[in-house]
DNA sequence: ATGGGCTTCGCCCCAAGGGCGAGGTCAAGC
DNA sequence: GCTTGACCTCGCCCTTGGGGCGAAGCCCAT
C-alpha cells in the first residue's frame, strides 16, 4: 500500500482501466501527469495513489465530461469535486430535455407529414384596419427567437392592461430576410385602442391600413425550419398572381399560443401587397 | 410552386438552411443528392420540392442523430419514418436513462470520497467451509457483467429454491486476472445444503474448505473500477504478511443487492489463502 | 546475445462539419 | 467586349477523444 511505488505505465493502464493511448494523450492534456518521466526512455511512471484520480476520470469520462472539464474537477479540492459534477450533470439534463422536447416536435412532423413543401396551403387575402400598435424591435438570431417573442409580446399585453388591453390579435414583423440569417430586424406589434393610449409610457406606431395575402397554419408548422414553407406559399402566390409585397412579412399570432395543441391553428403568414 | 424548378445550390442553402458545406457532405454521403449535377462546372441544382427533405435533415441532426440514420429515415416510406425515428428516440432515451444512472453513483463517488484507493480497508480473515455450490461459468466483458451476474444469480436462487434453497450467500469467483481485461472466465456460485441436491438438474462442484482475507465493502464501491482498489487492499495484505494466494479471488454477495442503498455494505471481497 | 514483451512515437482514421484560400463561373453594368 | 462582384467548387487543416498499426527503442531473463 506504500504510496510512493511507482507502477510502469502498462501497470497503471491495467490497474486504471485506461487505455496507455488515454494515458498518453491525458498526459498531454495537463489531465493526469505521470509522477516521473525518464529523461532519456520518455518511459512514464505514475504513483499508485494517482490510480483514485485515474478511475474517477473513468467514470466522468462515461458520462461524456470533455477532458476541460474532467480536469476541472481533478483540479478543484476535493469537497467541491461534487459540486462541479453535479452542475455539469444539471447541464446534461437540460440540454437533453431540450433534446426530448425537439423529438416530440419531430416525431409529430414525420408522422403526420404535415407542414411540408408539398402541403397545399391555401391562401386568402383581406383588408386589415390602419392600428395603433405598442411596438419592441431587436435584431436577434434564429435560436432565441422564439423565446425573445414570448417574452416580448408578455411585456407588450402587461403594457396594453393599462390601456384597455389588445385591439386586435399580436403580429411579429420581420423586416429582415425570413430565408436568410434572419438576424435582421425583428418587430413584434400588438394593436391597442388609440383613444387611451396615447401619453402611455412605450414605443409605439401607426401600421398602415393595407391588404394582406396569408395561409393559416397550426402550432406545429411554426416552427423552424417549415414556417418557411408557409412564407413561399404565399411568395409563390404572389408571384403568380403577378404582385408585389408592398411591406415586410408577418406572423399573426389570433390563438393562445401556449393553450393550443400541435393541430390547432394559431397563426397566420402573411405578406401585405 | 413549380416542383421542377431548379434551385442552384446557394439557393437551396439558405431556404433549407443548411451550409453549402453541409450539402456537399449529404451529396457525398448519398443523403441529398442533387438534382442536376453540371458536367462541366460541377455546379449543383436541386429540386424545391427536396426542401422538404433538406428540413427534416435538419430537424433530425438537432436530434444528433447520425447520417446514416438520417439517409435511412430519408429513404423510407413516408409511412415508415416516423417508426424510424421513434426507434431511434427511444434508443436515445435508454442511453440517457443509463447515462443518469452512472451520473448518480459518480456524484456518490466523489462526494463521499468513499471507495478510494486512500481508503482505509478494514482486512479480515475468517474459516470456510466446505461447501456444495451450483455454478455457472462464462467468459464475458467488464460491460455484460454486471448484468450476466444479476441473471446467473436469479437463475441458480431457482434451481436452489427446489433443493432447500440457498445454504449460504452466493458468491462471484474471478478466475481470470481482475486487473486484466476481465474476459477471463467468470463463475458464479450459490451454495446448497448437500443431501437434498443430489440427483438435480444442473452444473455443482465442492468448493474446498479453506480460510480466506477478505474487505468487506458498500454497494457503491462494488462498481467499476473502484471495486479494484478493495481487491488491491487485500492482495496487499497478503503481501505484507507474505501469505499467498491458493485459489481464485471471490466476491460474497450476504445481502440483497437489489433492495441495499449505496452505503449498505453488500459484498465482501476474499481471497483465500 | 537474443528473444519476448513493453514503451514510445508517428501517421492515418472516425463523425460532422467549420474556416480559409485558390481558382473557375455567372450575370450585370458600362 | 470587359470588368466587377457575387457565386460555386475543391482542397487543406482544425476540432474531440481516442483506436489501430507499424517502426523503433528498451528492459529483463535466459
Amino acid at each position: 500500500m506504500s504510496d510512493d511505488e511507482l507502477l510502469t505505465s502498462g501497470e497503471f493502464s491495467r490497474r486504471s482501466r485506461l487505455s496507455p493511448k488515454a494515458l498518453r494523450l491525458y498526459e498531454q492534456q495537463g489531465l493526469l501527469v505521470p509522477d516521473e518521466v525518464d529523461a532519456a526512455n520518455r518511459y512514464r511512471r505514475y504513483r499508485a495513489d494517482r490510480l483514485d484520480d485515474a478511475r474517477l476520470v473513468v467514470w466522468l469520462r462515461r458520462l461524456d465530461m470533455p477532458l476541460a472539464e474532467v480536469a476541472a474537477v481533478l483540479a478543484a479540492p476535493a469537497a467541491e469535486r461534487s459540486e462541479v459534477v453535479a452542475a455539469f450533470w444539471a447541464a446534461a439534463e437540460e440540454r437533453f430535455a431540450e433534446r426530448r422536447h425537439l423529438a416530440g416536435h419531430v416525431m409529430d412532423l414525420v408522422s403526420g407529414h404535415r407542414g411540408g413543401y408539398a402541403m397545399s396551403h391555401t391562401v386568402l387575402t383581406r383588408e386589415v384596419p390602419e392600428q395603433l400598435v405598442l411596438t419592441e424591435q431587436r435584431h436577434i438570431t434564429p435560436e432565441e427567437l422564439p423565446e425573445w417573442i414570448g417574452a416580448a409580446m408578455g411585456r407588450l399585453y402587461e403594457k396594453a392592461g393599462g390601456v384597455g388591453g389588445a385591439a386586435a390579435p399580436a403580429f411579429v414583423v420581420y423586416h429582415g430576410e425570413v430565408n436568410h440569417e434572419s438576424d435582421g430586424p425583428v418587430e413584434v406589434c400588438l394593436p391597442v385602442a388609440g383613444a387611451a393610449a396615447r401619453g402611455i409610457d412605450a414605443a409605439m406606431r401607426e401600421e398602415p391600413a393595407h391588404r394582406e395575402a396569408y395561409v393559416r397554419i397550426t402550432k406545429a408548422q411554426v416552427a423552424f425550419p417549415q414556417i418557411l414553407s408557409a412564407f413561399e406559399a404565399v411568395a409563390c402566390w404572389l408571384k403568380e398572381e403577378g404582385l408585389t409585397s408592398s411591406a415586410a412579412p408577418r406572423e399573426v399570432y389570433f390563438a393562445d399560443f401556449m393553450a393550443a395543441g400541435p393541430d390547432d391553428e394559431v397563426c397566420d403568414v402573411a405578406f401585405p401587397m
